[in-house]
DNA sequence: ACAGGCATGTAAATAGTTACATGATTCG
DNA sequence: CGAATCATGTAACTATTTACATGCCTGT
């Protein structure tokens, strides 16, 4: 079999703990792992077809009421192939942020222009931070723990990002003053 | 005009400073915003013509030596595009991190075997923490103080991200602790 | 009745990477 | 001379998003 996609051990990660569906995968998706791993429904159907196709989960209609319903569950090959991922050092960390990338240019903005890109950054960060705050108090008593430890990282992190930029606006204001007082 | 892709705004800030050829802008991105914002020669060259059409740059030979060379220059169409873009709000901040999602899963492992992966990531976090302070190092005095913010910024975030792994690495080791001694 | 959510899916477009082709020049 | 680097480019592939189509069910 050829090498599966990062979107397949997502699936399989998902589908490990309880079946699922897809629209209950992209939910689940949407509120866990998209923060540092997005995917879409023209990611998850078609991987979900492939891999019941390869063995590595199995699908079953289950309806909800008279709802129409596939929900899946992992296979014991699916699992193995699960652990074997999990093993291999990770390769891939990426960051895409256009604030950071706006704030690399900002010179070719006046100064106070250019304070606003930070400001910019710190309330999108802020607001991460209550999404996943929010997200945090809906968490119940699991066993699992890491979901949880990735979840207070994820609250870490946006925490250290808005103070960073509440500093480096400070830092510019600063160096604003300087530069008149000389 | 149709809109332009952020590519396109990478290579109108970087030709803003001065101008560059196709080659040089991939090793700038290399070296600077590929840490928010990557970029490959598949899409800098086409997107250097397409630009170039746009009237945004515009392209000279300029020869090193006997070596064919077409360095670009932002033109003050350009210039006052990438200002534009600048002044609007940044929407677009995604990771994709392998190991966070590596972690999320952990459960699938033993736990000696998930510690591992926090390991991995530090090293990783650590690796490109002394990439950047070798880019600092080559860095001289410049004007433009943005770059070097955003630089200073990437050496904060991996240093805490590291910490962060060995302080779950910790956690871990002593909730496993307390679970044998129970 | 109708809005909203559940549910599955696909088509088209955009984004982005990888690998390759080509060829010149420079340095050891 | 040979390797590395400079330099430009494209083709093929993979990834990913967006938008749409379809239709049922539930609650107000």
């Amino acid at each position: 079999m050829e090498q599966l996609s990062a979107t397949a051990y997502v699936i399989l990660g998902l589908v490990r703990n309880e079946p699922r569906s897809g629209y209950e995968i992209k939910a689940v998706v949407d509120n866990s792992t998209r923060f540092f791993w997005a995917a879409s429904y023209g990611q998850i159907y078609p991987e979900l077809k492939r891999l019941a196709e390869a063995g590595l989960i199995a699908g079953s209609d289950v309806p909800t009421g008279g709802r129409k319903r596939t929900v899946y569950e992992i296979t014991a090959d699916g699992e193995e192939e699960l652990r074997a991922w999990l093993r291999q050092a990770p390769q891939t960390f990426e960051m895409r942020d256009e604030g950071l990338l706006k704030l690399f240019f900002a010179d070719a903005l006046p100064r106070d222009e250019a304070v606003e890109i930070l400001r910019s950054m710190k309330a999108q960060r802020l607001a991460i931070n209550e999404r996943l705050r929010a997200i945090e108090q809906m968490k119940g008593e699991i066993e699992d723990p890491f979901p949880m430890i990735v979840l207070r990282g994820g609250l870490e992190f946006s925490e250290w990002f808005a103070d960073w930029c509440e500093r480096m606006e400070a830092q510019l204001l600063d160096s604003a003053l300087e530069k008149r007082s000389e």
